[in-house]
DNA sequence: TATCTCCATAAGCGCTATTTATATTCCGTA
DNA sequence: TACGGAATATAAATAGCGCTTATGGAGATA
């Protein structure tokens, strides 16, 4: 797979190799670290830089001074790396281990909707309840290696055989704007709407963020990014306040707790993007947790979603739909 | 730098033909969608399963579904690598004079709180911020790995040399109680109370649980464990519908969100227990982000706690002290 | 000015990932 | 149960990438 370099400008050994030269301060020395020679570095370093069509280091001066580019690649990189050091360790700890406790994962969007109704059914099954909030891919993992025992999340872990899975609500990614701006309806004015405005996103850790990513990626719309963050409140607070826009969810503005009229809500233009919650657990044929938790969860939002939603955003009532199986 | 496989077992084109097959569904799909043959794909999957010493995907059935380690591996690369596929342009905004990224950690306790502050000042310090929720251990290691510029959490990483560090405010924990149970004034009406009541508990993962069992453990109380959550709201809630308790703090009751008549807070008997946050970051000499984001804190937070408490809960007005240098 | 260190470039080469070609396995269907 | 088609694995050949050694130039220190 080293054909030409098509979508990443980088490697993980060139972006290693960059980060050894930020942290010992000489093209030399990092070669000494990594244990290979002096012009390797030196090379990738120079690749790196004609790839991305940027200076990294002024090697004019000496000792070499990052770039402001420079500089944010090192931001990038340091992040990218131990993410991905993360990985290998992760998989190998993949292995089963049992708790009698009733272990439960709720998707950040959902937390304050669903933990009340949670701690009422599950204290019922088990004598011992955790419950935790948090991003989709955390869950997932803490799932797989049995660390949960039921999750609530954008992920249903379609190719995982031997797991059960129970829809719980599908919603559409709607657009949410600082009071004062003018919805807009075409593709056109939506572009025309980010020039003039700042774009609030979730980052590339939350499933959303991934998922809105994508979908802008395909309409070819290419925002940049100027706040982010990976919870529902924090991306609606700078709306508040400012000019600016958003995609989120009709259940990420429930859960933010934002005032009504902070925000306005509008339907996407382009093609509709859809996002669907789903429980996914181990099979517990004892007590029935996964199946009894969604019907639950289910229960209460259909009571209490449209209600809270017409007081919010009274346009998005009817958007979000509880499933049943 | 195309060595020996030293420290990363995959490589971004593996993890993208990863993907593709994940999508596709076939490793033939998937190869056409990447535009090279079959064999690569298929020789491409064989060696990141031979590297990562785990079968990713059992083509004993068909179509191939996902192992465990392979559903892992998927969650993991699909957000590695739409973070990767951001910077090269992000780079190239940084060439029209815009200023670097900044990374905020805020602990789930101060998160409500501090959004809307850290915002408005860090906006004014970089043209992209981020901010991210979470767990005051997460956040350590975010911050150690450079994936964040600074954090506000339990822990002042005293032991790491180079960081600049800003108390931000020194909190006592007390007791939050459901409406209708009589506080304690000793360790052993403590102790009845625990007999007869639930105690609704910190996870182990957040410093504040982390804080709470030792102190309890200290005092000889070994409360059974039946509620555990990660997040102030969580810990509340069940107080607010039933006969249970709680340790928690001032500032953990204004961020829950909880109305003013559904807990009820008294002292902690027996010795007293407090926690302090701390702001700690990288140095940054140009903006000085740390010290301003501090004193941006500090003054927001000696606005409207006294504020907010007063309304929530008035025997804590005057518990929090809000910090200087 | 002399010297040391660091860096860039050039040439050669080994290795890795790709391709084409072919065998094998699995599934649906007659 | 036998057969056709599709998907996958394997083998051999090839091409390209990145490593090394060798060398010249530039900056710092005396």
């Amino acid at each position: 797979m080293a054909g030409p370099r098509d979508e990443f400008p980088f490697s993980f050994a060139e972006l290693n190799a960059f980060l050894a030269v930020c942290d010992e301060g000489t093209i030399s020395a990092a070669a000494r670290r990594l244990g290979v020679t002096q012009p390797a570095v030196s090379i990738a370093l120079g690749e790196l830089e004609a790839r991305l069509g940027t200076k990294l280091v002024d090697r004019a001066v000496r000792p070499p001074v990052l770039t402001p580019a420079g500089a944010l690649l090192r931001q990038r990189a340091s992040a990218l790396l131990s993410e991905a050091r993360l990985i290998a360790p992760e998989m190998r700890e993949i292995d089963r281990g049992r708790l009698p406790l009733l272990r439960i994962g709720v998707i950040d969007s959902l937390a304050r909707s669903l933990t009340g109704v949670l701690v009422r059914t599950a204290s019922e099954m088990a004598d011992e309840v955790a419950i935790q909030a948090g991003l989709t891919a955390g869950h997932a993992s803490n799932l797989l290696t049995r660390k949960l025992d039921v999750m609530f999340g954008l992920d249903d872990l379609a190719d995982v055989p031997d797991l059960e899975r129970w829809p719980i609500l599908t919603e559409p990614y709607v657009l949410a704007l600082s009071p004062g701006l003018t919805p807009p309806a075409t593709l056109d004015e939506l572009r025309a709407l980010a020039a003039e405005n700042g774009f609030v996103r979730y980052s590339a850790r939350s499933s959303t963020g991934v998922d809105i990513d994508r979908h802008l990626r395909r309409l070819g719309l290419n925002f940049p990014r100027r706040l982010e963050f990976d919870t529902p409140y924090g991306v609606l607070i700078p709306l508040a306040s400012g000019h600016g826009f958003a995609i989120t969810t009709p259940i990420c503005l429930i859960e933010s707790g934002v005032a009504p009229d902070a925000v306005v809500c509008a339907p996407l233009p382009g093609p509709r993007l859809t996002r669907t919650v789903t429980l996914v657990g181990h099979p517990d044929r004892r007590r029935r947790a996964p199946k009894i938790l969604a019907e639950a969860a289910r229960r209460d939002l259909q009571a209490s979603v449209a209600e809270r939603l017409s007081r919010l955003a009274p346009s998005l009532v009817g958007s979000v739909a509880i499933l049943d199986d």
